[in-house]
DNA sequence: GTCTATATTGAGATAGAC
DNA sequence: GTCTATCTCAATATAGAC
C-alpha cells in the first residue's frame, strides 16, 4: 500500500513507468501552487507569487490554466479522485472483514493526511473560492467516501461486531476526527506515523463500539 | 446552562439586564459581519458589502473599526474569550466527577457550535488573515481549552475511570470530532440538538475508554 | 456619527512579439 | 511555450464636509 501512496504520482504524468521522468510544467505549477496555497492560504497567494515560485511569467501560467480558480480545482480534484477511488475500492472489498476494512481505511487516511497534506484542502473555506459546479464535484467525491465508510460500519453492525446507534453519524465523527489531524500534526514531532496510525485505528474502533440507542 | 448560552449576549452590550435594549452600532457591525463571513468567506466579503448589509457607509464602518482585519479579530476573540472562560471553569470544577465534567463540556461545545456557528471561525484558514499577534492570542485561548480537556481526561485515567494511551492526543481527537460538526450540521435536519448532544457525549466517552498502550 | 467622493494599491488576466 | 508590457477593475482605506 505504502509503495503506491508514496510516489505522489500525478495522473497525467508524461511517463509514470520512468521514476525519474521530468515532470511536466503543468504538474510543476500544481505542486508549487499546492505548496504556497497550503502555507499562506489561497487568497494570500498572488498570480505573481506563483509565477515567481515556478520560475515562469504570469502569461505562461495562463497558457496552462485558464484561471487561478482552475489551478485550485485541479489540485483538489486530482488528489481527491485518486484518493476516493482508492478508499472506496478498499472499503468495498468484501473479501476482508468489515472492521479490518475500516482499520485499513484509517491507515490510508492518516498516511495521506501526513504525506500529502498540501493537496488536502478539503473541508476548508477555501472551497468557497470554487465555482458551484466545481464545489459540487468535490462534494460528490467526499460523499462517496463517507457513504463507503457508513456502509462498512452498517455491515459490521448487522454482523454484530459493531454497536452504534447511527452508522451515518458515526462515519461523520470518524472522518471529522481524522481530518482534524491535518491542522496540528507535524512529522518531526514526537509522534511517528505508525504510532499515530495505531492510535487512530483504536479511536475509530472505539467510536464504532460506543453503542447508544438507535 | 442553556439559559446562559442561548442569549447570545455580547460582553460589551450596553445594558445586559434589559433584554430588549438597543444593540450598539459596533455590535451590529460584528453580527452582520459574522453572518456574511461565515456564509461567503472572509475574503469574498468586501467592505462595501458589509456596509450595505449594516445600512451604513464604508466611512462609518471605519469610524468603529480601524481595519477589516480588526473586525474579524473582534468577532473571533469576543466569542472565544467568553467561551474559553466558560469551558475551562466547568472543566476545572473538581466538585463534579471528571467524566461528568467532560460530558458537560461536550454539551456546551455542541450547543455553541449549533447556536453560534457564525462566530465560530476557529481552526480554519481564515485565521491566516489575522496578524501574528492576533493569531497568537487565538491560539493561546484554544490551547487553554484543549489543556483543560486533557487534564480532565488525565485525572479520570489516574482514578481508573478512563483508559487511554495518551490524554493529550485523546483531547485532540475529541475536539477535532466536535469541531467537525460545524461543517455539516443543519438545525432543521432530522437530528435535534439534544439527540446530537447525547450521541457526541457517547462518542467522547468511547474515545476515553479506547485503551491502547501508553 | 454619518455622509459623498476619492485616493491608492494590488489583484487577476490579456495583447502581441518572439 | 515563453516573454515584456499593460489593461482593467475591485479592494481597502481616507479626506473632509455636515
Amino acid at each position: 500500500m505504502s509503495a503506491v501512496l508514496h510516489t505522489g504520482r500525478m495522473p497525467e504524468s508524461p511517463d509514470a513507468s520512468r521514476p525519474n521522468a521530468e515532470r511536466s510544467t503543468a504538474d510543476d505549477i500544481l505542486s508549487r501552487a499546492a505548496n504556497l496555497f497550503s502555507q499562506r492560504g489561497y487568497h494570500a497567494v498572488g498570480i505573481r507569487d506563483l509565477a515567481e515560485a515556478v520560475g515562469l511569467s504570469t502569461s505562461t501560467l495562463y497558457h496552462y490554466y485558464r484561471t487561478k480558480q482552475d489551478i485550485l480545482f485541479a489540485i483538489i480534484s486530482r488528489f481527491l479522485e485518486e484518493y476516493t477511488e482508492l478508499q472506496v475500492a478498499g472499503l468495498c472489498d468484501t473479501a476482508v472483514p468489515a472492521p479490518e476494512r475500516l482499520e485499513r481505511a484509517v491507515a490510508v487516511h492518516v498516511e495521506l493526511t501526513v504525506t500529502r497534506s498540501e493537496e488536502l484542502l478539503v473541508g476548508s473555506p477555501v472551497l468557497n473560492a470554487l465555482s458551484p459546479q466545481q464545489q459540487a464535484r468535490i462534494a460528490a467525491m467526499r460523499r462517496a467516501y463517507r457513504d463507503a465508510v457508513r456502509d462498512v460500519i452498517a455491515e459490521a453492525v448487522e454482523a454484530g461486531t459493531f454497536r452504534v446507534a447511527d452508522p451515518l453519524l458515526t462515519s461523520m465523527a470518524v472522518l471529522d476526527m481524522l481530518d482534524g489531524i491535518r491542522s496540528w500534526y507535524h512529522p518531526d514531532g514526537p509522534l511517528s506515523l505508525p504510532a499515530l496510525t495505531a492510535r487512530y485505528q483504536t479511536f475509530a474502533l472505539a467510536l464504532c463500539q460506543a453503542g447508544g440507542e438507535p
